[in-house]
DNA sequence: TTCTCCATGTAAGTAGTTACATGATTGG
DNA sequence: CCAATCATGTAACTACTTACATGGAGAA
Protein backbone atom coordinates (compact mmCIF):
# COMPACT_ATOMS: atom_id res chain seq x y z
CA UNK A 1 0.00 0.00 0.00
CA UNK A 2 1.20 3.50 -1.56
CA UNK A 3 1.28 6.27 0.91
CA UNK A 4 -0.64 9.33 -0.80
CA UNK A 5 2.47 11.54 -0.59
CA UNK A 6 2.42 15.42 -2.21
CA UNK A 7 4.37 13.77 -5.00
CA UNK A 8 1.58 11.28 -5.76
CA UNK A 9 0.99 10.55 -9.51
CA UNK A 10 0.57 14.07 -10.77
CA UNK A 11 -1.23 13.38 -14.37
CA UNK A 12 0.93 14.89 -16.82
CA UNK A 13 0.31 18.01 -17.96
CA UNK A 14 -1.82 18.00 -21.63
CA UNK A 15 -1.93 20.73 -23.99
CA UNK A 16 -4.40 22.91 -22.61
CA UNK A 17 -2.16 22.94 -19.77
CA UNK A 18 1.14 24.22 -21.63
CA UNK A 19 -1.38 26.81 -22.69
CA UNK A 20 -2.79 27.97 -19.65
CA UNK A 21 1.14 28.11 -17.91
CA UNK A 22 2.31 29.83 -21.12
CA UNK A 23 -0.37 32.73 -21.51
CA UNK A 24 0.32 33.19 -17.58
CA UNK A 25 3.76 33.90 -18.86
CA UNK A 26 2.97 36.43 -21.05
CA UNK A 27 1.09 37.90 -18.36
CA UNK A 28 -2.22 36.71 -17.89
CA UNK A 29 -2.68 36.84 -14.60
CA UNK A 30 -6.25 35.76 -13.91
CA UNK A 31 -8.47 32.82 -15.50
CA UNK A 32 -10.14 35.07 -16.63
CA UNK A 33 -7.52 37.04 -18.32
CA UNK A 34 -6.14 34.28 -19.78
CA UNK A 35 -9.40 33.05 -21.71
CA UNK A 36 -9.63 36.98 -22.69
CA UNK A 37 -5.43 36.61 -24.08
CA UNK A 38 -6.55 33.36 -25.64
CA UNK A 39 -9.46 34.61 -27.86
CA UNK A 40 -7.03 37.70 -28.72
CA UNK A 41 -4.32 35.66 -29.74
CA UNK A 42 -4.22 31.89 -30.21
CA UNK A 43 -8.30 31.28 -31.24
CA UNK A 44 -7.34 31.14 -34.62
CA UNK A 45 -5.71 27.63 -34.51
CA UNK A 46 -6.30 26.99 -30.52
CA UNK A 47 -9.35 27.32 -28.39
CA UNK A 48 -9.91 26.58 -24.65
CA UNK A 49 -13.28 26.78 -22.86
CA UNK A 50 -13.55 28.74 -19.59
CA UNK A 51 -14.54 25.62 -18.14
CA UNK A 52 -10.83 24.08 -18.70
CA UNK A 53 -8.52 26.92 -17.59
CA UNK A 54 -9.68 26.92 -13.74
CA UNK A 55 -8.45 23.28 -13.15
CA UNK A 56 -5.41 23.63 -14.78
CA UNK A 57 -4.70 26.75 -13.07
CA UNK A 58 -4.79 24.73 -10.27
CA UNK A 59 -3.16 21.47 -11.48
CA UNK A 60 -0.35 23.92 -12.43
CA UNK A 61 -0.23 25.15 -8.75
CA UNK A 62 0.17 21.67 -7.91
CA UNK A 63 3.11 20.92 -9.83
CA UNK A 64 4.83 24.26 -8.43
CA UNK A 65 4.53 25.63 -12.11
CA UNK A 66 2.32 28.67 -10.76
CA UNK A 67 2.36 31.11 -7.96
CA UNK A 68 -0.95 31.88 -6.89
CA UNK A 69 -2.25 34.11 -4.50
CA UNK A 70 -5.85 35.61 -3.56
CA UNK A 71 -6.41 39.09 -5.03
CA UNK A 72 -10.45 40.00 -4.19
CA UNK A 73 -11.62 42.85 -5.75
CA UNK A 74 -14.26 44.11 -3.01
CA UNK A 75 -15.91 41.16 -2.09
CA UNK A 76 -15.36 39.43 -6.00
CA UNK A 77 -13.37 36.64 -5.52
CA UNK A 78 -10.11 36.59 -7.40
CA UNK A 79 -6.98 34.53 -7.77
CA UNK A 80 -3.97 35.72 -9.58
CA UNK A 81 -1.03 33.66 -10.55
CA UNK A 82 2.72 34.06 -12.00
CA UNK A 83 4.57 31.88 -13.44
CA UNK A 84 7.63 30.04 -11.63
CA UNK A 85 11.42 28.93 -12.41
CA UNK A 86 10.03 26.06 -12.37
CA UNK A 87 7.41 26.52 -14.32
CA UNK A 88 9.37 28.58 -17.35
CA UNK A 89 11.60 25.73 -17.43
CA UNK A 90 8.76 23.22 -17.75
CA UNK A 91 7.13 25.18 -20.30
CA UNK A 92 10.77 25.28 -22.34
CA UNK A 93 10.99 21.83 -22.08
CA UNK A 94 7.81 21.14 -23.69
CA UNK A 95 8.50 24.08 -26.40
CA UNK A 96 11.09 22.29 -27.24
CA UNK A 97 10.39 18.39 -27.30
CA UNK A 98 9.92 17.38 -30.71
CA UNK A 99 6.49 15.23 -29.86
CA UNK A 100 4.10 15.13 -32.30
CA UNK A 101 2.30 18.15 -33.47
CA UNK A 102 -0.97 17.28 -35.39
CA UNK A 103 -2.22 19.64 -37.56
CA UNK A 104 -5.82 19.14 -37.44
CA UNK A 105 -8.02 21.06 -39.24
CA UNK A 106 -11.72 20.77 -39.25
CA UNK A 107 -13.62 22.75 -41.57
CA UNK A 108 -17.66 21.90 -42.69
CA UNK A 109 -16.52 24.48 -45.98
CA UNK A 110 -13.79 22.85 -47.58
CA UNK A 111 -16.01 19.72 -47.26
CA UNK A 112 -19.23 20.88 -48.68
CA UNK A 113 -16.63 22.33 -51.56
CA UNK A 114 -15.34 19.18 -51.61
CA UNK A 115 -18.94 17.77 -52.79
CA UNK A 116 -19.41 20.79 -54.87
CA UNK A 117 -20.24 18.70 -58.14
CA UNK A 118 -23.06 17.42 -56.68
CA UNK A 119 -24.57 21.26 -57.11
CA UNK A 120 -25.44 22.80 -60.39
CA UNK A 121 -23.30 25.79 -61.96
CA UNK A 122 -24.52 28.60 -60.06
CA UNK A 123 -25.39 27.39 -56.47
CA UNK A 124 -21.53 25.49 -56.82
CA UNK A 125 -20.19 29.05 -57.52
CA UNK A 126 -22.32 30.48 -54.65
CA UNK A 127 -20.71 28.39 -52.42
CA UNK A 128 -17.67 28.96 -53.55
CA UNK A 129 -17.64 32.46 -52.81
CA UNK A 130 -19.64 31.99 -49.40
CA UNK A 131 -16.08 30.26 -48.51
CA UNK A 132 -13.92 32.73 -50.02
CA UNK A 133 -16.09 35.23 -48.36
CA UNK A 134 -15.76 33.50 -44.99
CA UNK A 135 -11.42 33.88 -45.72
CA UNK A 136 -11.56 37.78 -46.86
CA UNK A 137 -13.60 38.32 -43.03
CA UNK A 138 -11.10 36.51 -41.20
CA UNK A 139 -8.13 38.14 -43.37
CA UNK A 140 -9.67 41.39 -42.31
CA UNK A 141 -10.32 40.71 -38.75
CA UNK A 142 -6.37 39.43 -38.43
CA UNK A 143 -5.10 42.65 -40.22
CA UNK A 144 -7.10 44.78 -37.84
CA UNK A 145 -5.11 42.68 -34.98
CA UNK A 146 -1.88 43.23 -36.47
CA UNK A 147 -2.79 46.96 -36.66
CA UNK A 148 -3.38 47.28 -33.12
CA UNK A 149 0.18 46.56 -32.75
CA UNK A 150 1.60 44.45 -29.50
CA UNK A 151 -0.68 41.41 -30.60
CA UNK A 152 -0.68 40.00 -27.05
CA UNK A 153 0.31 43.23 -25.48
CA UNK A 154 3.58 42.08 -24.50
CA UNK A 155 7.10 43.87 -25.61
CA UNK A 156 9.71 42.00 -27.13
CA UNK A 157 7.61 38.90 -27.89
CA UNK A 158 8.20 38.44 -31.74
CA UNK A 159 6.94 35.08 -32.11
CA UNK A 160 3.42 35.82 -32.20
CA UNK A 161 3.19 37.99 -34.88
CA UNK A 162 5.23 35.07 -36.83
CA UNK A 163 1.57 32.87 -36.09
CA UNK A 164 -0.63 36.30 -36.32
CA UNK A 165 0.81 36.02 -40.54
CA UNK A 166 0.29 32.47 -40.99
CA UNK A 167 -2.99 33.43 -40.38
CA UNK A 168 -3.43 35.72 -42.84
CA UNK A 169 -1.56 34.15 -45.48
CA UNK A 170 -3.09 30.79 -44.66
CA UNK A 171 -6.58 32.75 -45.47
CA UNK A 172 -5.11 34.45 -48.13
CA UNK A 173 -3.96 31.46 -49.85
CA UNK A 174 -7.57 29.70 -49.65
CA UNK A 175 -8.90 33.18 -51.16
CA UNK A 176 -6.44 33.02 -54.09
CA UNK A 177 -7.35 29.51 -54.75
CA UNK A 178 -11.16 30.31 -55.12
CA UNK A 179 -10.25 33.12 -57.63
CA UNK A 180 -8.23 31.03 -59.83
CA UNK A 181 -10.76 28.13 -59.75
CA UNK A 182 -13.64 30.64 -60.35
CA UNK A 183 -11.60 31.76 -63.44
CA UNK A 184 -11.11 28.68 -64.42
CA UNK A 185 -14.77 27.41 -64.65
CA UNK A 186 -15.56 30.74 -66.24
CA UNK A 187 -15.34 28.48 -69.80
CA UNK B 1 -49.58 8.89 -26.60
CA UNK B 2 -47.71 8.94 -29.66
CA UNK B 3 -47.69 6.20 -31.81
CA UNK B 4 -44.11 5.10 -32.78
CA UNK B 5 -44.43 5.71 -36.90
CA UNK B 6 -42.22 5.16 -39.25
CA UNK B 7 -41.78 8.99 -39.83
CA UNK B 8 -40.76 9.13 -35.78
CA UNK B 9 -38.40 11.59 -34.92
CA UNK B 10 -35.27 11.51 -36.89
CA UNK B 11 -32.80 12.62 -35.30
CA UNK B 12 -31.31 15.24 -38.15
CA UNK B 13 -28.48 13.97 -40.02
CA UNK B 14 -25.34 15.81 -38.60
CA UNK B 15 -22.48 16.34 -40.30
CA UNK B 16 -20.67 13.02 -40.31
CA UNK B 17 -23.58 11.38 -41.70
CA UNK B 18 -24.03 13.94 -44.75
CA UNK B 19 -20.31 13.20 -45.14
CA UNK B 20 -20.78 9.74 -45.64
CA UNK B 21 -23.74 10.35 -47.87
CA UNK B 22 -21.67 12.48 -50.03
CA UNK B 23 -19.23 9.97 -50.47
CA UNK B 24 -21.57 6.96 -50.98
CA UNK B 25 -22.82 9.65 -53.59
CA UNK B 26 -19.29 9.43 -55.10
CA UNK B 27 -18.76 5.93 -55.66
CA UNK B 28 -17.81 4.52 -52.11
CA UNK B 29 -19.88 1.31 -51.46
CA UNK B 30 -19.54 -0.05 -47.93
CA UNK B 31 -18.51 1.63 -45.17
CA UNK B 32 -14.83 0.08 -45.81
CA UNK B 33 -15.02 1.63 -49.15
CA UNK B 34 -15.94 5.08 -47.36
CA UNK B 35 -13.43 5.37 -44.63
CA UNK B 36 -10.70 4.78 -47.50
CA UNK B 37 -11.99 7.35 -49.61
CA UNK B 38 -12.06 9.94 -46.62
CA UNK B 39 -8.16 8.94 -45.60
CA UNK B 40 -7.74 9.42 -49.66
CA UNK B 41 -10.11 12.64 -49.88
CA UNK B 42 -10.32 15.18 -47.47
CA UNK B 43 -8.78 13.50 -44.51
CA UNK B 44 -6.69 16.53 -44.77
CA UNK B 45 -9.87 18.67 -43.39
CA UNK B 46 -12.05 16.45 -42.19
CA UNK B 47 -11.83 13.06 -40.42
CA UNK B 48 -14.16 10.49 -39.58
CA UNK B 49 -13.42 7.19 -37.74
CA UNK B 50 -14.76 3.38 -38.45
CA UNK B 51 -16.81 3.34 -35.80
CA UNK B 52 -19.29 6.38 -36.99
CA UNK B 53 -19.32 5.03 -40.27
CA UNK B 54 -21.77 2.01 -39.64
CA UNK B 55 -24.52 3.93 -37.62
CA UNK B 56 -24.63 7.03 -39.83
CA UNK B 57 -25.69 4.12 -42.85
CA UNK B 58 -27.97 3.00 -40.60
CA UNK B 59 -29.33 6.67 -40.18
CA UNK B 60 -29.20 7.51 -44.21
CA UNK B 61 -31.15 4.08 -45.03
CA UNK B 62 -33.87 4.72 -42.67
CA UNK B 63 -33.91 8.22 -43.76
CA UNK B 64 -34.29 6.62 -47.60
CA UNK B 65 -31.12 8.95 -48.31
CA UNK B 66 -29.20 5.50 -49.52
CA UNK B 67 -30.20 2.04 -50.35
CA UNK B 68 -28.18 -0.78 -48.89
CA UNK B 69 -28.45 -4.56 -49.78
CA UNK B 70 -26.66 -7.32 -48.43
CA UNK B 71 -23.66 -8.29 -50.99
CA UNK B 72 -21.59 -10.91 -49.32
CA UNK B 73 -18.42 -12.19 -50.33
CA UNK B 74 -18.42 -15.87 -49.66
CA UNK B 75 -18.80 -16.18 -46.24
CA UNK B 76 -17.02 -12.58 -45.41
CA UNK B 77 -20.74 -10.40 -44.74
CA UNK B 78 -20.49 -6.63 -46.81
CA UNK B 79 -23.58 -4.37 -47.29
CA UNK B 80 -23.36 -1.97 -50.30
CA UNK B 81 -25.28 1.41 -50.64
CA UNK B 82 -26.12 3.47 -53.10
CA UNK B 83 -27.33 6.87 -53.35
CA UNK B 84 -31.39 7.65 -53.89
CA UNK B 85 -32.97 10.27 -55.31
CA UNK B 86 -34.33 11.54 -52.59
CA UNK B 87 -30.50 11.29 -50.77
CA UNK B 88 -29.24 13.38 -53.82
CA UNK B 89 -31.88 15.93 -53.29
CA UNK B 90 -30.74 15.90 -49.31
CA UNK B 91 -27.34 16.53 -49.95
CA UNK B 92 -27.59 19.13 -52.45
CA UNK B 93 -29.49 20.98 -49.86
CA UNK B 94 -27.33 20.70 -47.20
CA UNK B 95 -24.30 22.02 -49.23
CA UNK B 96 -26.56 24.41 -50.83
CA UNK B 97 -27.73 26.02 -46.77
CA UNK B 98 -25.72 28.68 -45.93
CA UNK B 99 -25.52 27.43 -42.21
CA UNK B 100 -22.69 28.12 -40.68
CA UNK B 101 -19.28 26.55 -41.70
CA UNK B 102 -17.27 26.92 -38.93
CA UNK B 103 -13.52 26.79 -39.94
CA UNK B 104 -11.54 25.24 -36.81
CA UNK B 105 -7.98 24.73 -36.86
CA UNK B 106 -6.11 22.80 -33.68
CA UNK B 107 -2.47 22.84 -34.50
CA UNK B 108 0.05 22.53 -31.33
CA UNK B 109 2.73 23.45 -34.06
CA UNK B 110 1.70 26.79 -33.74
CA UNK B 111 0.68 27.11 -29.90
CA UNK B 112 4.31 26.26 -29.87
CA UNK B 113 5.61 28.76 -31.99
CA UNK B 114 3.26 31.34 -30.69
CA UNK B 115 5.49 30.69 -27.41
CA UNK B 116 8.69 30.82 -28.95
CA UNK B 117 10.13 33.76 -27.57
CA UNK B 118 10.31 31.60 -24.01
CA UNK B 119 13.30 29.91 -25.77
CA UNK B 120 16.54 30.53 -26.80
CA UNK B 121 17.68 31.61 -30.20
CA UNK B 122 18.69 28.22 -31.12
CA UNK B 123 16.12 26.63 -30.19
CA UNK B 124 13.52 28.21 -31.49
CA UNK B 125 14.99 27.85 -34.58
CA UNK B 126 14.75 24.69 -34.53
CA UNK B 127 11.25 24.71 -33.37
CA UNK B 128 10.44 26.79 -36.79
CA UNK B 129 12.32 24.81 -38.60
CA UNK B 130 10.38 21.41 -36.91
CA UNK B 131 6.94 23.57 -38.11
CA UNK B 132 8.39 24.09 -41.72
CA UNK B 133 9.93 20.36 -42.35
CA UNK B 134 5.73 19.22 -41.40
CA UNK B 135 4.15 21.57 -43.99
CA UNK B 136 6.75 20.70 -46.58
CA UNK B 137 5.91 17.11 -45.92
CA UNK B 138 2.19 17.46 -46.29
CA UNK B 139 2.62 19.64 -49.33
CA UNK B 140 4.95 16.61 -51.24
CA UNK B 141 2.04 14.02 -49.94
CA UNK B 142 -0.79 15.98 -51.66
CA UNK B 143 1.51 16.51 -54.73
CA UNK B 144 1.94 12.88 -55.12
CA UNK B 145 -1.89 12.58 -54.68
CA UNK B 146 -2.41 15.42 -56.62
CA UNK B 147 -0.35 13.29 -59.69
CA UNK B 148 -2.34 10.19 -59.01
CA UNK B 149 -4.58 12.65 -60.87
CA UNK B 150 -8.02 11.36 -60.66
CA UNK B 151 -8.36 11.93 -56.84
CA UNK B 152 -11.44 10.10 -55.45
CA UNK B 153 -11.25 7.72 -58.40
CA UNK B 154 -13.94 9.85 -59.87
CA UNK B 155 -14.68 11.33 -63.27
CA UNK B 156 -16.20 14.60 -63.77
CA UNK B 157 -16.00 15.81 -60.28
CA UNK B 158 -13.53 18.95 -60.52
CA UNK B 159 -14.11 20.09 -56.97
CA UNK B 160 -12.23 17.12 -55.28
CA UNK B 161 -9.22 19.02 -56.93
CA UNK B 162 -9.95 22.54 -55.66
CA UNK B 163 -9.62 20.90 -52.34
CA UNK B 164 -6.31 19.46 -52.79
CA UNK B 165 -5.01 22.38 -54.15
CA UNK B 166 -6.05 24.48 -51.24
CA UNK B 167 -4.18 22.26 -49.03
CA UNK B 168 -0.96 22.70 -51.17
CA UNK B 169 -0.87 26.39 -51.27
CA UNK B 170 -2.48 26.24 -47.92
CA UNK B 171 1.04 24.81 -46.49
CA UNK B 172 3.20 26.34 -49.03
CA UNK B 173 1.79 29.71 -47.45
CA UNK B 174 2.90 28.27 -44.06
CA UNK B 175 6.18 27.27 -45.44
CA UNK B 176 7.19 31.22 -47.08
CA UNK B 177 5.63 32.45 -43.82
CA UNK B 178 8.31 30.21 -42.01
CA UNK B 179 11.12 30.78 -44.48
CA UNK B 180 10.78 35.29 -44.56
CA UNK B 181 10.70 35.20 -40.49
CA UNK B 182 13.74 33.10 -40.50
CA UNK B 183 15.77 35.26 -42.43
CA UNK B 184 14.19 38.26 -40.50
CA UNK B 185 15.30 36.92 -37.42
CA UNK B 186 19.38 36.15 -39.04
CA UNK B 187 20.35 40.10 -38.18
C1' DT C 1 1.09 -20.98 -43.57
C1' DT C 2 1.44 -16.55 -42.65
C1' DC C 3 0.65 -11.94 -43.68
C1' DT C 4 -2.00 -8.28 -45.39
C1' DC C 5 -6.26 -6.71 -46.65
C1' DC C 6 -11.37 -6.71 -46.41
C1' DA C 7 -15.29 -5.96 -43.43
C1' DT C 8 -18.02 -5.09 -39.51
C1' DG C 9 -19.00 -4.59 -34.83
C1' DT C 10 -18.89 -3.57 -29.40
C1' DA C 11 -17.47 -1.34 -25.21
C1' DA C 12 -15.26 1.87 -22.64
C1' DG C 13 -13.14 6.04 -22.21
C1' DT C 14 -11.58 11.04 -23.00
C1' DA C 15 -11.88 15.65 -24.26
C1' DG C 16 -14.41 18.93 -24.89
C1' DT C 17 -18.82 21.68 -25.02
C1' DT C 18 -23.14 24.08 -23.56
C1' DA C 19 -25.98 25.63 -20.28
C1' DC C 20 -26.69 27.21 -16.00
C1' DA C 21 -25.68 29.63 -11.53
C1' DT C 22 -23.89 33.34 -8.83
C1' DG C 23 -22.68 37.69 -7.69
C1' DA C 24 -19.67 41.88 -7.48
C1' DT C 25 -17.80 46.02 -9.80
C1' DT C 26 -17.72 49.74 -13.03
C1' DG C 27 -19.45 53.20 -16.13
C1' DG C 28 -23.02 55.80 -18.11
C1' DC D 1 -30.39 52.09 -11.62
C1' DC D 2 -29.23 49.52 -15.57
C1' DA D 3 -26.13 47.32 -18.57
C1' DA D 4 -21.79 45.54 -19.50
C1' DT D 5 -17.89 43.56 -17.68
C1' DC D 6 -15.25 40.93 -14.22
C1' DA D 7 -14.74 36.49 -12.08
C1' DT D 8 -15.43 31.81 -10.86
C1' DG D 9 -17.78 27.67 -10.50
C1' DT D 10 -20.92 23.17 -11.28
C1' DA D 11 -23.47 19.70 -13.82
C1' DA D 12 -24.87 17.44 -17.74
C1' DC D 13 -24.09 16.21 -22.12
C1' DT D 14 -22.13 15.20 -26.95
C1' DA D 15 -18.88 13.98 -30.08
C1' DC D 16 -15.37 11.43 -30.96
C1' DT D 17 -11.51 8.12 -30.01
C1' DT D 18 -9.02 3.98 -28.72
C1' DA D 19 -8.87 -0.55 -27.93
C1' DC D 20 -10.55 -4.78 -28.61
C1' DA D 21 -12.96 -8.68 -31.04
C1' DT D 22 -13.99 -11.49 -34.98
C1' DG D 23 -13.17 -13.73 -39.05
C1' DG D 24 -13.01 -14.57 -44.24
C1' DA D 25 -10.30 -13.83 -48.62
C1' DG D 26 -6.34 -13.45 -51.36
C1' DA D 27 -1.48 -13.36 -52.14
C1' DA D 28 3.40 -14.78 -51.28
Amino acid sequence: MRPADKSAPQPPLGAPGYVVLGMVRLGARSGYEIKQMVELSIRFFWTISQVQIYPSLEQLEAAGFVNGRSEPQGKRPKRVFEITPKGEKALRQWLGHPDPMPFELRDLGLVKLFFGDALDHSEAVELLDAVKKRSEDRVSMLRAIESAADVAGTEGNVYPLLTLRMGIRFHQAMIDVCREFEQEILE
